[in-house]
DNA sequence: TTGAAATGTTAGCTATGGCTAAGTCGAAGA
DNA sequence: TCTTCGACTTAGCCATAGCTAACATTTCAA
């Protein structure tokens, strides 16, 4: 009973979870690839609007994973780079295993984005295991 | 770009449904062991309070997938049926594979209860297909 | 150099999903 | 029967995540 609340519990959580780590995850893909995050492209490839950026950035900025000046470019703190490179493995994982197991390579992206967030660290090493 | 933003838009869409699935899920689940769906035992079971649980299904009223009158037991309506019938058939595909590539049952039972809202039918046929 | 376009910020709206507190109803026991 | 206790509802709070519209700043090209 209270073990079964348990598991809704960690689901919820982790959905609380997966747009802070998406966030991070997109910023320091930025960052490696364009040389630094703007808000602009950050909406752009999570198809939002640019104003829905600006308050969940506040947001990050509060939580400490993300710093930035006025009209700036966006940049990680510790926290948040560490958070990323978190995410950032496990997405790779998480594709690495469906494309392994015969899913489609847009498809395995896809699942993943969503999948990445509800993977236990056992789930992971199985998956990661699995895959090579 | 606009592939990736697809990608993103279809993850939180399928975050946006997930606690829908869960609660039709829960429902058929009570009304087959219980023999009724009561909101006292679906605040238990997902560990919430009575008073979040009344709004959740009020909203489910409003879709169409629950009926009750008041004070009285949950139904689904055939919709509902529908809908809670394909999130069990997924749940149990995702518990299945999970302890077949190696995960201990409640981590599975617990990792499911997230990664099931995030699996395309073309992930959910991979996994079923390797789990038996 | 200056004005237009791109980018960023802010205010304010909606809907959702949590919560507590307070009230209402109904069924079971004294 | 009557009371009481468990179950249900409702009101109202907070935070998040989306949106549009309006405004501010920066950047770039003429
Ligand atoms: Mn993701
Ligand atoms: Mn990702
Ligand atoms: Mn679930
Ligand atoms: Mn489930």
């Amino acid at each position: 009973m209270a073990e079964q609340a348990e598991g809704f519990r960690r689901s919820r959580e982790a959905r609380r979870n997966a747009l802070t780590d998406d966030y991070v995850e997109m910023i320091a893909d930025l960052i490696a690839t364009d040389g630094e995050a703007r808000s602009v492209d950050i909406a752009c490839r999570f198809g939002v609007t640019q104003a829905t950026v600006a308050k969940t950035i506040l947001r990050l900025k509060r939580e400490g994973l993300v710093a930035a000046e006025r009209y700036g470019a966006l940049h990680l703190t510790d926290s948040g780079k560490a958070k990323a490179a978190d995410a950032r493995a496990r997405h790779q994982v998480v594709v690495a295993f469906l494309k392994r197991i015969g899913v489609s390579p847009d498809i395995a992206e896809r699942d993943a984005e969503g999948i990445e967030h509800h993977v236990s660290e056992e789930t992971l090493a199985a998956f990661a295991r699995l895959s090579g």
